[in-house]
DNA sequence: ACCTTATATCGTAATATTGCGATATAGCAA
DNA sequence: TTGCTATATCGCAATATTACGATATAAGGT
């Protein structure tokens, strides 16, 4: 049959794999990191930064949105976008909890 | 077109975003978690555990470990696998960036 | 050698994602 | 209103992912 079956997992399982599906696109990295730098940008910057047309943007700008990773807010005719600390904030506690768990295993198994 | 156009990014983008991608599912996330708690497990625990059939299980592993998130070593007829450093240092050196970079960031903009 | 156990791979169907042209929507200016 | 600019949405084609039955591979045990 089909692709993912969420239904069967819990929310957070969900949750954090959702997170991290809106950040596996090199397109959204390379956003992400123009944010970074530029600290905020409408659309029409990114058109003329990417290698991608405008509705694709759009689109990537969309998903990252709906996973807390950016907001946008209405500016005239534009939208200004920035980084949001909600999704961040979720990513750097799920990295930092793989992380210490990690570390706190005796030795290795394997 | 099609999906993903990894040849007009940069290789950096393209692996933090392969990275994230191979952790980008429940089911995979459900296995990381699994290894957190029991530290080594095979394929055969994960089916007694996870909603899923065996051969999809074992894709699942084969993503994780071309990612670096676990190691896998041959023990007689079946395989241990763990969680590896080299992925998860990455991970975190990623949320790392993300998060010290957007604290820098003066105030809010949007 | 034969059988059992454990995992991996193949092949394929179902579904999801990606990309973009065409078009719709919304704000502003004249 | 008309025209311009900026973004979003629709619809579709190309591609990628997911899931699993069937089968292959490999390591023991007897």
């Amino acid at each position: 049959m089909g692709a993912s079956k969420s239904a069967h997992f819990t929310d957070e399982q969900n949750r954090i794999a959702n997170l991290l599906k809106a950040l596996a696109h090199p397109a959204r990295i390379a956003i992400v990191e123009h944010l970074l730098e530029a600290r905020a940008c409408i659309c029409g910057d990114l058109v003329e930064v990417l290698p991608l047309a405008q509705p694709t943007i759009s689109q990537h700008l969309k998903e990252l949105k709906a996973a807390g990773i950016i907001q946008g807010t209405v500016e005239g005719t534009s939208v200004c976008y920035c980084l949001s600390e909600s999704g961040i904030k979720a990513l750097l506690t799920f990295a930092k909890h793989l992380s210490t768990s990690l570390q706190n295993q005796q030795t290795h198994c394997c």
